[in-house]
DNA sequence: CTAAGTTATTTGTATGAGTAAAGAGCTGAG
DNA sequence: CTCAGCTCTTTACTCATACAAATAACTTAG
């Protein structure tokens, strides 16, 4: 994939994040216990062991730690130590985790299941949107959609468009706890973009189902933005679908 | 504070779970934060000076706020200290935040927001339930309904059979990320439960309602379960809002 | 006035010593 | 033999201290 074009400027969403070594470690141990390869029930070596293999001071690796444990990922006890929790127990909606997980090579079913949410939240919050939109959330969006055409998904621009698209349809929605969860998958959501785009370039064009969408946000009308938003949704699944089994 | 009569024989949920410093330190300031008498922007006092006011070690204060900024309630810096981040960076649906805004008298639009949500997602959720549901759920649910039944929601064993009961549904529905978003609002339901029998005892009968969608479930019928519920969460919040007038 | 370099302040990392919790195992009474 | 209660030992937790790294603000050369 060197070299080509489409790609070399795609910058990692919030990949390695922190530089300061509590940040990777925690993302280093969140990736291999989403990959599996820590499995709920697995205790991780003390910490006086386990910080000397990493080659870290206990002092990060503790604080590593208590950012795993704030997602639900472990728990730790004195004598017990530290241990990896059930997965019904884990923050699956925590922006971290979601990329985590992506890059941890997701199941298919996982990413199955983030659809059929998005599935259920995302045309209410476009209904949502429809209802209580303002003139300056329409000239956003429009602003977004228009960069969005001129420089289309392949590139840095048009995919920040996009995601500035999406975003403004949540904000104008009004609904604190519903935008923190659609923004934690829509950072998911960049990810499959990025998985599909290499491998396979971008199927279709995504520009008229995005504009039927916006014209039934600014006309206000209610079920006709729902069914846009299901629709392009779906097709997102669909695009996603054939990629996976590329 | 302990034997405070008050809270002697509630069982928070997941409360102060751990008695340990960087946990309460955690705790507290995250309260602080959503009741916003730290508001987005504001910068804490430094790690030093403010571990002194809260009589605990750089240590243990570091941790607390490495745990709150994985909850994305704040973000540190060298240089510029850690302050306060915007509203719309916390993880709203985190459990641990839930149950510190409820803690910290959650405004009116945001329990609105809530069940707001609620109503979007756990009719949906009931309607994959009904689709999905195996004979383990179904008795599962049908025990869980009984004993409810049985002691009702005054007592702590009813409250514990209405959760179960809830929960089932969730299980059924067969969506981790679904059951991760529904379960952490469950959370905060319980919370707004408490509330409302603090102020006046429980208006209504809640077993018919559950008995239909039970039915439904159990019959695998999709739409009803979907109706049902959305009734049974309509009414919830009219409950909550009588509560919330009192 | 601009830009490059310097400084000072704040968080980040490291280390070692000591504390507290909680399961394992032992002990003794029944 | 069983089991309650005690001791023991392992592990995370807390603390204090020192030093490193990062960066906003300042300073100075051009």
């Amino acid at each position: 994939m060197r070299g080509d074009p489409a790609f070399e400027d795609i910058k990692l969403p919030l990949a390695s994040g922190s530089r300061r070594i509590h940040g990777s470690v925690a993302r280093d141990l969140g990736i291999a216990i989403l990959a599996g390869r820590y499995a709920p029930g697995d205790v991780l070596p003390g910490e006086i062991e386990f910080s000397e293999q990493l080659k870290v001071s206990r002092t990060a690796y503790r604080e590593a730690v208590r950012i795993l444990s704030a997602k639900g990922l472990v728990e730790s006890r004195p004598r017990t130590g530290t241990r990896v929790t059930q997965r019904s127990r884990w923050n699956l909606l925590d922006p971290d985790i979601l990329a985590w997980a992506f890059e941890a090579e997701p199941s298919e079913s996982f990413i199955r299941d983030l659809f059929e949410l998005r599935m259920i939240v995302e045309p209410a919050a476009a209904a949502l949107a429809a209802e209580r939109r303002s003139g300056l959330d329409i000239s956003r969006m429009g602003h977004a959609l228009e960069e969005m055409g001129r420089y289309g998904l392949s590139t840095e621009i048009g995919r920040a468009a996009d995601q500035a698209f999406h975003n403004t349809i949540l904000e104008a929605a009004r609904n604190g706890p519903l935008m923190a969860l659609s923004s934690s998958i829509a950072a998911a959501v960049t990810w499959t973009t990025i998985f599909k785009q290499r491998r396979s370039a971008l199927p279709r064009d995504p520009m008229p189902d995005h504009r039927i969408l916006y014209e039934a946000i600014v006309a206000g009308d209610v079920e006709a933005a729902r069914t846009a938003m299901t629709e392009l949704v779906r097709l997102a699944l669909a695009d996603t679908e054939l990629s996976l089994k590329a």
